[in-house]
Formats: C-alpha cells, structure tokens, sequence
DNA sequence: TTTGTTTCTTAACTTAAGTGAACGTTTTAA
DNA sequence: TTAAAACGTTCACTTAAGTTAAGAAACAAA
C-alpha cells in the first residue's frame, strides 16, 4: 500500500527519502469494512480521502430515498464539501466494499503544506486535473442519453457495473432501478436484431 | 478591474504591494467581443480564463449540433482540460457578451507560482473549492429532473435565464430548446392552478 | 434452516422528453 | 434596406422515463 502511494505521487513530483519518511510517519492508512459510514449528511468532517482498495460512494437522502451520485475506486480521491467549507455535509459517504484508505486531516494538510512546498504544488496540480477531468464528466452526462451513459460507462469503467448495487448505479446514471433493468433488456433486444 | 482582481485575491493569501505590482505587471487583462471564440476543438491552448466581466460558455458540436454545457460568469475561473493534459481540446470556449477577462498562460503561472509559493497555495485552495463546488452541482444534476433544475437555476441564477439564448441554456439543462418552451408553459399553467 | 429483508426484474399505466414540422420574430449580414 | 439565417414557441406524434405494483432471487439474521 505504501507502494502504491509513493507511485502515485511521482507522477507529479520526485521525492526525498526524508520526505517519503515524514509521509509515510503519519499513520495515514485506515482500514474499512463493507457497509460503514465515514460521513453522515449533517456532520462536519475534516477528512479527506484517497482509496487505496476497495470502493466508496456519496449519497444523499431525499424523499427518505438513497441517491448514490458518485464511487470511488483505486487511486480515486475526494474531500468532501464541509471539509473546505467547514459547513455541514449535504451528503453522506459509505463503504460499498472492504476498503484501505488513505485518512487525511485538513488541519494536518495545512501544516504539511507549509512545511513543504512541494506537497502544496502536488495538490494544485491533483486538483487541477481532477476539476478538469470531473467538468467532462459532466459534460458528458449533461450531453447523453441514460442509455448512451450506460454504454459510455460499460466501456469506460466495466468493473463498476459488476461491483456495484445495480440500484446503486441507477441513481450514478440519473435513473430509476426500474428504468436500468428496463434499458438493459432494450440492448440486449438491439444487440440480437 | 484590477480591484477586482486584488479582491477576489485577497479572500485565499494577503499580498504585499510588491507581489501586488509583479501580479499587475504581467499584462492579464483582455477584453473580446461578442461572438469571439477563444478555444476550439482540436486546439491545444495553454490558456486558462478568468472572468471579470462578462459571460463566456464552454460548447461541444455533436453530430453537427452545439452543445452548451456551462456558463462563465463574473468571478468564475475556467482551466481548459487541454491545458492540463496538453491534448486536443473536445470542446468549444466562446464569448456570449462582451467580456473583460483575465488570461493566464500555465508556462508563465508555474514560473509565478514557483517564484511565490503564496500564488501555489492559492490556486491550491482555489481548485480545491471549486471541485467541491462543481461535485455537488454534478449531484444535484443527477437527482433532479429538468423541471427541478429549472427552477432551480431560476433561483441560484436568474441572471443567466435573462442574458443567455434559451437553445443554450436547454442543453445546459440537458434537454432540447423545445423541451425547455414546454416547460416553462407548464410551469406558467402550474403557477395559475 | 427458516424467516425476513433487500434487491432485481417485469409489467401496465402515466407523464414528460425527443422528433419533425410549421410559423412568427429577431438578428445578422450582404 | 432587404434578404437570409437563426431563434423561440407551439403542435402532433413517438419514444422513453417515472410510478405503482407484484413476484422471483439473493442475502442476512435469528
């Protein structure tokens, strides 16, 4: 796991074995079961996180209906809205699968950053790409059909549709479960005719 | 314009007059007209834009049709994906107004930023937020329909319904202009009721 | 194992969005 | 100034998503 995040982060800057050192000293790494709460829609959270392995998602609850908007896989990272608003969160994260994160505290960030400059340019340049890459994704959804964003995710992230709650992805595509079962069963009949 | 510029600054780092004069020195200020487009499809720009005045969209043209899918306004920020990844642009960015913007250049930021640390922090803080920010509009476009967002952006931003074509603002919406026609009647006959 | 719950799918019906066309209005450009 | 193009709305028709309900399958707990 360790691995895994001293990769990852030289893909955007080299680091020094003291600093790697200082990194990996920060007792970082959490372990979570399928089905826990990391936030809950009123709370206040100051983590952020990284997934390592295993699979998180947000969701709301409205009309006492779960709406799951977004997952998390491998190397996919999220801070919340409270956490750089310090206001309380709309939405609520869970583990949809045994899960190794990466626990981060704004507060520890902050002084992480000061200390070393390199990790503030890291995380500007993380979070430009993920602003950029999250806008296309948007535009995407915003531009296609349920059906076309089920076959846009079929080719782009297969391992979703099998390790995720069909009821789950449904909510991801702007649909109801319903409608999912329905759209499959239309392109199956497609795909024979 | 400049103020406004120092203001928006000011809410993330304090500057000293100095680092103020370097930042007003750099010549960021551009007005373009109406109709001008700044990126194109298949282009590799290194420009990223800030709006201090004005309306600019980004736009895609799918099967020969345009495509709106966001609205730049007074204080938005927009870095081109192809800026980050240095890869053909999939979109369109045009002016819809007469619009006073700021230009930066991501070679002569890094140089900025890397002379004054202060400069990376702030864009640091300044994409983390607007990634927050655009993950719940993403959420919220997810679980409503095209009437809900309607009326919705109605009361986030009511100036856009005014001073933007209603074809753009229909696929901004997700749908087809003669969708959003139908809509708004609806809304109108409902409000009667 | 049995029970109860959740999940997934199917179906019939309702509602709303997509499509193609028409028409008056506005904007643009020659 | 005038002709052409683009825009916004309405309409009739088609297609697909929402809704409500029911039943089968998978899963979890007693």
């Amino acid at each position: 796991m360790e691995n895994l995040l001293l990769e990852f982060i030289s893909k955007y800057i080299s680091l020094t074995d003291e600093e790697k050192n200082v990194l990996l000293s920060l007792d970082l790494f959490r372990s979570v079961k399928k089905g826990t709460v990391l936030l809950k829609e009123g709370q206040n959270s100051k983590e952020s996180y990284f997934v390592l392995k295993g699979c998180i998602r947000t969701y709301y609850i409205l009309d006492g209906e779960e709406k799951t908007t977004a997952f998390y896989t491998e190397m996919d990272a999220l801070t919340p809205h409270c956490v750089i608003s310090n206001t309380p969160s709309q939405y609520y994260i869970g583990c949809i699968e045994d899960t190794i994160l990466l626990v981060s505290n704004i507060d520890m960030e902050e002084e992480v950053n000061s200390k070393f400059p390199k990790f503030d340019t890291m995380c500007r340049m993380f979070s430009a790409e993920l602003l950029a890459k999250n806008k296309i994704d948007f535009d995407e959804f915003k531009t296609s059909s349920p059906e076309q964003r089920y076959l846009n995710l079929l080719h782009k992230r297969p391992d979703l549709i099998q390790r995720v709650p069909q009821h789950q992805l449904a909510s991801y595509l702007g649909i109801k479960p319903q409608s999912l079962s329905r759209l499959k069963a239309r392109i199956i009949v497609k795909d024979k005719g």
